[in-house]
RNA sequence: GGCGCAUUCGUCUAGCGGCCCAGGACGCAGCCCUCUCAAGGCUGAGAUCAGGGGUUCGAAUCCCCUAUGCGCUACCA
């Protein structure tokens, strides 16, 4: 396959979207594994929903997955910028080359003319659609309101008949009639171009041959096709993939799914850049010996447009939770306790001594500080969990006692063994119906929770000081609490 | 309403005419391991392949119709 030239456009609206993730992913495995190059542009043409941080984010954010990108805003390349607020002037002319052949018109209808129209056509049960007010004004009146400076767009001049069809790689061949297509606003009045004249000039003009979008953009893509061909342009090949969909089926939104759409989201709470894009890489694609898990590298490496998914699928975080988990168990100590450093209070040194009983516990980077801070700071008891059927307090707390004196004779380092059997063994003295009531009783103590790695580990990274104290401690709780 | 796309276990999917009275993964249940929780291993429940017509010796797989869902229908992308 020759090289193929890709891009992601996303919109710097706001939090940087899982979607932008997503579609990156395709995108980037197709210029990889072609040779080709991957480029992301910034569509800041809607200056309403314009927020002036969002673009660092998103930088930030495909940085932390690991989708790299050949040109950008921030990287460079031969076709800058790479922003389309700063192609104003590219847009005007290519709107301007249109109005002259005929094939665009400008328009001056006020927002007001533009909704009683449409409510007028609602009323009789009409498609909504421009009624083509303006392309009927003569070419003098058209000029002496440009020249007075009178508030216009322009439209793009649909043609009346004909099918406009195009092959998409995913779906195969789609067609729409040309005259049921509305005259597309080309230009906007406050002179920014709208997506659809953009995206076709700066695809072209940046020499995009692939495009890989989402399928909301399947009824959009007959208008693109007009202008690739008004302009007498070679057309790109169009990908159209699947969507992402909140627990209702319908595309995935942030109000409906705040946990799945925020990229920052996902590296907040700790989860692996690798496991996010492995994951949202079975959202859309399916490899083909069934594997489900594989790295970036792999994907690019086996994936084919021709597999992409055809239906939206449902975001499952239950799945993704599992697969960071999987990510997890299989990095080394050091790789692990390295990634844990951000989202830890712990040393280096301190992270890597618990992790080797930590790690199959963990399934995001953000828990780990729950689930090792037993270790580092002696537990505040919760009464309640002493509690036994067995036994009331003042007998748990001769317990205790009597196993901390057997702790304390043992001689150290207590060997697991011999640990173990001992244990047992006060478990009959002290009459405890199950040997587990007796480990139990020692894990409340010295952990100050019900789950734990095993007792003996545990014991071992606290040391012999620390875990006398803590059976003393326990003691002198439960003792106290009468 | 119009146009478009889609439709296999709860969820993600395999399947491109016979190997499928449908396989895998997550989740769920049980068992094993076990001092708890995990991890791991094994087993199981779970889909009349949206419905109906065709085509064919034979259809989840091809064709048509219907239904349903979703997307688009903005001077948002």
């Amino acid at each position: 396959m020759l090289p193929a030239r890709t891009r992601v456009a996303p919109s710097p609206t706001g939090d940087p979207h899982v979607g932008t993730a997503y579609q990156s992913l395709f995108s980037y495995a197709l210029a990889r594994q072609t040779g080709g190059q991957f480029i992301l542009r910034m569509e800041d043409t809607d200056q309403v929903r314009y927020d002036p941080h969002s673009e660092q984010r998103i930088f930030d954010a495909l940085r932390w997955a690991g989708l790299r990108y050949d040109e950008g805003p921030d990287v460079g390349g031969p076709h800058a910028p790479y922003r389309q607020s700063e192609r104003l002037p590219i847009y005007k002319a290519h709107a301007e080359m249109l109005v002259a052949a005929g094939h665009a018109y400008y328009c001056f209808c006020t927002p007001e003319r533009l909704a009683a129209m449409r409510k007028e056509q609602e009323a009789r049960k009409e498609p909504p659609r421009y009624d083509r007010h303006c392309l009927a004004l003569p070419p003098a009146e058209v000029q002496t309101r440009l020249a007075a400076g009178e508030r216009h767009v322009v439209r793009m001049h649909m043609p009346d008949t004909g099918v406009t069809t195009f092959t998409d790689l995913v779906r195969g061949e789609i067609s729409f009639e040309n005259r049921l297509i509305d005259d597309q606003v080309l230009m906007k009045s406050d002179g920014f171009p709208t997506y659809h004249l953009a995206v076709v000039v700066d695809d072209h003009l940046m020499q995009v041959t692939h495009i890989m979008r989402g399928e909301e953009w399947i009824s959009s893509t007959p208008k693109h096709i007009l202008l690739y061909q008004f302009f007498g342009w070679d057309l790109p090949v169009y990908a159209h993939t699947p969507l992402l969909l909140n627990d209702d089926r319908s595309k995935i939104s942030k109000r409906k799914s705040p946990d799945k759409t925020r990229l920052e989201g996902f590296r907040e709470r700790g989860f692996l850049p690798e496991a996010l894009l492995n994951f949202l890489a079975l959202l859309g694609w399916s490899h083909p010996d069934g594997q489900e898990i594989f790295s970036l590298a792999e994907f690019v490496r086996v994936f084919s447009p021709e597999r992409v998914l055809k239906s939206g699928s449902v975001f499952d975080m239950n799945k993704l939770i599992w697969m960071n988990g999987h990510y997890i168990r299989t990095l080394a100590v050091d790789e692990l306790a390295e990634r844990l450093q951000p989202y830890t209070r712990y040393t280096p040194a301190q992270v890597r001594e618990v992790l080797p009983v930590l790690q199959d516990r963990l399934k995001l980077l953000g828990e780990f500080d729950d689930l090792a801070a037993f270790f580092f700071a002696a537990p505040q008891y919760d009464r309640a969990l002493f509690s036994s059927k067995q036994f009331d307090s003042a007998a748990l707390s001769t317990h205790l006692a009597a196993a901390r004196a057997w702790h304390a004779a043992l001689p150290w380092p207590w060997d697991k063994e011999a640990w173990e059997a001992g244990i047992r063994q006060l478990a009959e003295e002290r009459s405890f119906k199950k040997a587990g009531d007796l480990f139990m009783l020692l894990r409340v103590a010295v952990t100050g929770r019900k789950e734990s790695p095993p007792l003996y580990d545990t014991m071992i990274l606290l040391g012999r000081e620390q875990t006398l104290a803590r059976l003393d401690a326990a003691h002198a709780a439960l003792a106290s609490d009468r």
